[in-house]
Formats: structure tokens, sequence, C-alpha cells
DNA sequence: TACACAAATGCAACATTGTTGCATAATATT
DNA sequence: AATATTATGCAACAATGTTGCATTTGTGTA
């Protein structure tokens, strides 16, 4: 049933411990980002704070999860599921953070618009996020 | 000279204090971005910590600056060019981040585009964040 | 200008969040 | 199974953010 988890894993050349398990297993359950916080609550056997903060870095660098900006102090982490690599993301779509329950969902289905920059500026990533109200909350 | 200053803080009911005149004047000078922890720095005179945590706040609210997001636990503030008002902000336009140097702008003539959302997502605001290299660090 | 009221500041104490080095434990390789 | 490699947990620390309260400062009025 892990499978995909381990294979993830390796696919990445990283070795299966507990807590790279158990967090991938966190995201994949679940459709909507997720912050620091909310796996030190949600993974249950408790893992150190400082495991989770590496095991977040190195998700991010494997190119398996993205991190999404945010106006109050929390990024939060989703499951890349475009072929992102090592250094590599691809993840141009767009992210919606609900006002009232804080949930942050990733619209795969609504790509990025082009931004024409001024003159001089070099476009690396374009990052939108749009808050409001989500559909639980409507 | 500080009129414009002085006027600022009238017009939002706000008293005028050392610490809020030296805060907008250090946006004022600034054409980039300002986190709490520049104008901790740039401020000379040293204000209470909590002190540049509330005027932040303040501001923010009555519609004198906004917040930028960002993808690393650091929220910059920025100048309301527009009619920003108490409780109503305006400021539709991208922002660039510059992944060298950190330096954040607004660039107030690049407008955020629409986003057409799925069903049930209702919008309140889109914040557009670009990263790349900035004009100084090409 | 002096006074009284209202509001902002500074300080202390605390909470939360993030970072680093290192000994130990777990995993991968042979 | 033995070894080499890597991740983890812990401790100690740094940075960031929050709250209550006494004191100071600013504003409107006498
Ligand atoms: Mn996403
Ligand atoms: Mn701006
Ligand atoms: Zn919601
Ligand atoms: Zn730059």
């Amino acid at each position: 049933m892990d499978t995909r988890i381990i294979d993830t894993l390796k696919r990445n050349q990283l070795s299966v411990t507990d807590s790279r398990k158990k967090i991938l297993e966190l995201f994949l359950d679940q459709q909507t980002a997720l912050a620091h916080a909310d796996i030190e609550l949600q993974s249950g056997e408790d893992f150190d704070r400082v495991t989770i903060y590496r095991t977040l870095q190195t998700f991010v660098e494997k190119g398996i999860i993205h991190s999404i900006p945010s106006a109050d102090n929390s990024v939060r982490y989703a499951l890349c599921k475009d072929a992102c690599s090592e250094g590599h993301h691809h993840d141009n779509h767009v992210h919606f953070m609900c006002d009232t329950c804080l949930t942050t969902y990733c619209l795969d289905h609504v790509t990025v618009p082009t931004v024409v920059l001024p003159e001089g500026f070099q476009v690396n990533q374009v990052d939108v996020v749009v808050s409001g109200k989500c559909l639980k909350c409507s």
C-alpha cells in the first residue's frame, strides 16, 4: 500500500525513514496544503521539530513538494503533481487561501498567467495567491 | 518638509508620534519594500520592537502601507500609492522579489491579471509575486 | 499656556518559530 | 553480518512575535 511512498523516496535517492514516510503520507492523504505546524500535529508519532524542518527542506529541494507564499508569515507546502525534479520546479498553478478557515488549495487547473515586467527584471518564478472564501466557508 | 508625513498621519486620525513619523519617513524615502528587521536597523534612534510591530499593524489597518507575501517567512511592507483607506486596500499591482539581493519592488504599473477560479471560490484579493533577478543583480 | 483625558510607548515576561552542532541511531551497501 | 553512510533527536541558542501594564507623550479644551 505504501509502495508509492517508498517509490517516491527511492526515485529521489532518499533513504526510506519513518519520518519521511509519514510526512509524505500526510501530503498524499491531503488534497490541501500543510504548514509545519499542521505536520507536527497530524504526524501522530512525534518527530522532532528539527526533523520536520529538515524533511520539508529536503522534499522541496528534490521537487517532491513546493512551498506556497503567504502574507501571514506561515509558509505552507503541497505535493508537486507535475514533473518537478531536483532544483527544477514547474508548479505553475494558482493557489487559494481561505480567509476564514485558512485552508490553502492548489488549483491545479488554473495556470498562472504570463506577466510582462519592465525592462531589466528577469523572471524566474511567478506565484499567484488568491485569498477569499473557499467552498466550505461560503 | 515633513508636512506630508504629518498630513498623512492626521488624515488617518493617528496622533503624530516620533516613531510613526520616522517609520513613515523610511517608507517615503525608499522605493522598495521594508521588512520589520529593515526598519529596526534603519530607524537609527531605536524604537522598541513592539512599537514597530504595532506601528506596522496600524499603518496596514489604515491603508497607509500594504503587506507583500513571500515564500521565505518574512513579510515585507510598502507604501500604498493608490487610494487605499481604512480596511480597504486596492493595491492590485505585481510585486517582484530579487532572488539575489532580496529587494522587493512594487511594480505599480504592472496590474494583476484577472484570475478565473473554479465554482465555489469567492475571490477577495489576488497577490502576484514574481521572483528572479532585479535590475541591479543582472 | 496649563490641565485633563486619551492614546502610544517601553519594558518585562513569555510564546512561538527557526537554526546549528554533535552524539546516537537507523539505513544502505558490501 | 559488518561497515560506511546518512538521518534523527537532543540541547542550546537565535530570531521573531505577542500580551499586560506602568509610564510617557500627544491632543483637545479651559
Ligand atoms: Mn500548489
Ligand atoms: Mn506594492
Ligand atoms: Zn475556508
Ligand atoms: Zn537584486
